[in-house]
DNA sequence: TTCCGACAGTGGGGTCGCAAT
DNA sequence: ATTGCGACCCCACTATCGGAA
């Protein structure tokens, strides 16, 4: 199949906003592709590489050569390159990688490369990822969407599995299992702005879980032999050896755990997150920080134990086997009730001991992999502030025309200017977005890029956000984490925002 | 007919490893 | 030694479609 063929059915995806169209468009394409192609097909379909990172990004991307006339790209051609460009590494790698890019796209038409620019730039935004190309896997395939999803969740990539169904359909679908050693998709949470809401939602009784601000793992254990993977199914074994470790010592021969590991201070009180990141994140003189900031791990759920599924028992049935398997140091703290003020006192006790919250799981649900259901129910504290617009950026895809992704400052009373603590695009429904944007037009003022526009210090907003953390890059040597616009605050002037010295003061 | 669950899009801060400067 | 880039960690929120109620 040539890659114009694919390109053409991008487009089309991209001009429908229907998802039964798209759908349309994506299963018609699948229905004549060949089995050599298929998977290639779905993963670009899909915004993605069957390579998954080749180490080529915006950057890489600048200074192309001129567009072919002829499209006569084929996919197997294409995918060959990229693979090649994946493997070259060492000394010299990137002037290497750069001349096999260039050379990727000089045999591209415009069209074509305007496609691969946008696909290895990871900008795909044709509105269809997993979610639309399972059902059209489905519908191309003829296999019920419910198959494919259960196939996905097992085997944790798609490309695979499309071309697995389009090949064989459902008994090729039924051959995709539980594999110590191979990652499941984990099972996500939704979230909820409080307690009281979130045992609503998930029915009571419901268990609550500590919310641990560490890192999701998915450990495996087979015999003598521990593999360990993140949320995006990455393995992390080398770099978490204590868990290694602790996974060996349990009394079973076979398993598979989800849980999270989090760096602990020696009081038992959390690092910032920020520590637990570079620790894991560090796979270099492992031995050294492990002794320097040990790792701890919590286990909240298992999906099989000696040879039994459990992915689609019940939560409760599962904490039954894991309590069974694992020991009571290594299980996330947790409490079964019914009874909202109790929920309460639990979330409080939490947030004292330093963590980030609760997780509300309802006892009847199964493990329902990749998708952020009912089933699970995060809760955690919000802080608020009024802070003080300093200039905005201008927005991309649908956001293009507006300014969108807001400087945040903080007063500062000793110079009276602001100091900037990070920036949100969050929050801004579309209304507001072009409210904004007229406002911040009429307000501009000082340096003005092409990207941003500056504004007399003026408007206050009120932002909630989950903490402030340590920062390298901002003149505070502070940023607010996961900051969102709760509304305006065209009551108060710049003179009434939040200081510098408040937001110091949550720094933990 | 209305409601609501699932999805895609729009980006945020921080950290590491690696190659180039 | 320092810097820039790519890849991953953590993530919140709104708009929209289409099936459920």
């Amino acid at each position: 199949m040539l890659l114009i063929d694919v390109v053409r059915v991008s487009e089309a995806v991209a001009r429908t906003p229907a998802r039964l169209g798209k759908i349309g468009h994506l299963a018609e394409l699948l229905g004549r592709v060949g089995p050599g192609e298929a998977e290639i097909a779905i993963a670009y379909l899909s915004g993605e590489l069957p390579q998954r990172q080749i180490g080529v990004g915006w950057r890489s991307l600048q200074d192309l050569p001129g567009p072919k006339l002829a499209a006569t790209a084929t996919l197997t051609d294409v995918d060959a390159l990229l693979t090649k460009i994946k493997s070259v590494s060492g000394q010299g790698s990137q002037a290497a990688r750069k001349a096999l890019v260039h050379e990727l796209f000089a045999g591209l038409t415009s069209q074509e490369q305007a496609f691969m620019l946008k696909l290895l730039g990871g900008e795909l935004r044709q509105g269809a990822l997993d979610g639309v190309m399972i059902e059209a896997v489905a519908k191309a395939s003829g296999a019920p969407s419910a198959d494919v999803r259960r196939a996905l969740t097992l085997r944790g990539w798609l490309p695979a599995v499309g071309a697995a169904a389009l090949a064989g359909g459902v008994p090729r679908l039924k051959e995709f299992r539980l594999e110590v050693g191979r990652p499941v998709s984990p099972m996500l949470a939704g979230s909820a702005p409080g307690v009281a809401a979130a045992l609503a939602k998930a029915g009571a009784p419901a268990a609550l879980e500590w919310k641990l601000d560490g890192i999701r793992v998915q450990a495996h254990r087979s015999g003598s032999e521990v593999r360990v993977f993140t949320r995006t199914l990455d393995d992390l074994t080398s770099r978490v050896p204590e868990l290694v470790e602790a996974v060996l010592a349990l009394p079973v021969e076979d398993a598979v755990l989800d849980g999270e590991v989090i760096a602990l201070r020696p009081d038992g009180r959390p690092h910032p997150f920020q520590v637990t990141a570079a620790r894991t994140g560090s796979k270099i003189d492992v031995d050294r920080l492990r002794a320097e900031t040990p790792l701890s791990v919590f286990f909240f759920d298992a999906l099989r134990v000696e040879g039994a599924d459990l992915l689609d028992l019940p939560y409760a049935a599962r904490q039954e086997r894991l309590a069974a398997t694992v020991p009571p140091p290594l299980l996330t703290p947790r409490l079964v009730t019914d009874d909202v003020a109790e929920a309460e006192r639990f979330f409080a006790e939490v947030v004292k001991a330093g963590h980030e919250g609760l997780v509300v799981k309802a006892l009847s649900s199964p493990y329902a992999a990749g998708r952020r259901g009912a089933g699970w129910i995060k809760v955690k504290p919000r802080h608020t502030l009024d802070l003080v617009v300093l200039a905005a950026e201008w927005g991309h895809g649908r956001r293009e025309g507006r300014l969108s992704n807001l400087h945040l400052g903080a007063r500062d009373p000793e110079t009276g200017g602001f100091v900037m603590l990070g920036k949100t695009f969050k929050g801004l429904t579309d209304e507001l977005l072009a409210w904004q944007t007229e406002r911040f037009l009429a307000l501009a003022d000082g340096p003005t890029t092409e990207w941003t526009v500056h504004v007399r210090p003026e408007l206050v907003v009120e932002v909630a956000f989950d903490g402030v953390q340590r920062s390298p890059r901002y003149p505070g040597g502070m940023a607010l984490r996961f900051a969102r616009v709760l509304r305006y605050r065209p009551d108060k002037r710049a003179e009434d925002a939040d200081t510098v010295g408040t937001v110091r003061a949550l720094m933990i």
